[in-house]
DNA sequence: CGCAGTATTGAAATTTCTCAAGCCGAGTGG
DNA sequence: CCACTCGGCTTGAGAAATTTCAATACTGCG
């Protein structure tokens, strides 16, 4: 039985899941319900545990309840290369219902406490239920936009707005999901895994970073990221959240208000 | 009225969607007549022209008939990142049917021609159809595995990898289009759009094309991208085509046979 | 022929990486 | 309670890669 996972911390997640769902507009009371009664099993994850790996076949999709998970790339050469973080409320391969392979794995960076959904019981609800489809396959749609950001932090930005772009990504969507306090948020990478993030060797994300800290943007110490200048930062970085696709703020603020009063 | 575009191209092109859709496995050939029987209308695009531009709110989505097509982000410096190409039988924005505002553009890059598809007969398709919506779907999927392959490329591998990795990609796609003629396909793309693609100078994309010139791997001119020992390059670029969701070769091979016979 | 866009080259300037060493802080065990 | 250890962070300096700049070829086309 896993220890950190409460039953709140699953309906928590459930509801971040929900707002993000109803961005799609057309999400009935009778949808959100058949979605709230998938029945999943927990797991845990130690820190750096594959959920998933490069290589497999799984009949299952993975729902985050607590912690951060990553998809990364394995080279040849034992590289990896992270494509993209998950927080709660995220289902980081909801692609392996339709892509049978698994071209990239998917670990924990911390502890964290997953919900496992099987494949049948997914597909069965898109098939009975047309609206939750569509607004899993934006989800899928949302992180296709959030790797194309990826391509172009990585090949079109210079160091110091690469990684402000990055902590700006990060931060807006643990603000976003009520994981953010007092400007700060939980952010489990050390720099060499920021450097196989974001394509640059770790000393390039130690010497970067000393920018951003001196310039009294944002800095992140012992796995947690401190944004000290919102404003600044997003100025420095050229962030512009519209490729995360969060068209109606208020049903996700709405949502967020519930969790937090729980 | 196009000049280029004949019903036979279309049939072709549709054709090669069709192979694709039924990757998903599940297509009856009542769904391919629905498919088939989607009215669109044509479209010329001049090079360099938009289809789509960043911003917009598109209500139609594209589907490429003949020429290529390219993804890209405009930067508030005016710089570009090229994201993905797209080739006869790709729908290149199918996400806007569910992303309401586009987060990138989408361009010719030499003479094409598309027909374009409304939002709500596509919709309307998903929905009678629930088949033809999980194909879609999955070929949005696949689409965010090759963002996350050029992730990778763009952030992990040296310049000459990464340039023969590029090369392979385009060239694998082109040849399961039937696309490639005794070693050779269409890529119109200069050495300065090459770079604006894999977050190098054109400078750079000149040097390090010289060294796979010399190697007698492959070799990029005047549009045409000539792969002279296919076996070295994807050896040389650790090309693993398993991103690319081809799981049923047969089905592919067959409609591209008959395309091919037509 | 000459133009425009593209490709190529050389060399300097700059960035980035590699290597090697020292530092710091948390946790451990004497 | 303090020395020790380990992992991660920081620093400096030389090496290597990459970009920039500037000039020169090449090519297809009017």
């Amino acid at each position: 039985m896993p220890r950190k996972s409460s039953p709140s911390q699953y309906r928590e997640a459930l509801d971040l899941l929900l707002a993000k769902m109803e961005q799609h507009g057309t999400l009935t009371a009778a949808d959100e319900a058949a979605i709230c009664a998938l029945r999943a099993y927990k797991r845990s994850l130690a820190p750096g545990e594959d959920a998933v790996s490069q290589g497999e076949r799984p009949d299952v999709a993975v729902f985050v309840i607590a912690g951060m998970l990553a998809r990364y790339h394995t080279l040849p050469s034992g590289d990896r290369q992270y494509l993209s973080l998950h927080i709660k409320g995220d289902m980081p391969d909801v692609q392996s219902l339709l892509l049978t392979i698994m071209d990239h794995s998917l670990c924990a960076l911390d502890q964290a406490e997953i919900a496992v959904l099987p494949h049948n019981q997914l597909i069965d609800l898109c098939l009975r239920r047309p609206g939750v489809g569509f607004a899993f396959w934006r989800l899928t749609l949302v992180d296709a936009a959030i790797f194309r950001q990826a391509i172009t932090n990585n090949g079109a930005r210079s160091h110091v707005v690469r990684l402000a772009h990055f902590f700006c990504e990060q931060y807006f969507r643990a603000k976003e999901a009520g994981l953010a306090t007092d400007g700060s948020c939980s952010l489990p990478l050390n720099q060499s895994e920021l450097g196989q993030a974001l394509g640059m060797s770790h000393i390039s994300v130690n010497r970067t970073m000393q920018k951003l800290r001196k310039e009294r943007l944002a800095d992140l110490r012992s796995g947690r990221l401190a944004v000290s200048n919102w404003a600044g930062l997003q100025r420095a970085a050229g962030f512009d959240p519209t490729y995360l696709h969060i068209d109606k703020i208020s049903a996700v603020s709405q949502k967020r208000f519930r969790t937090e009063r729980r």
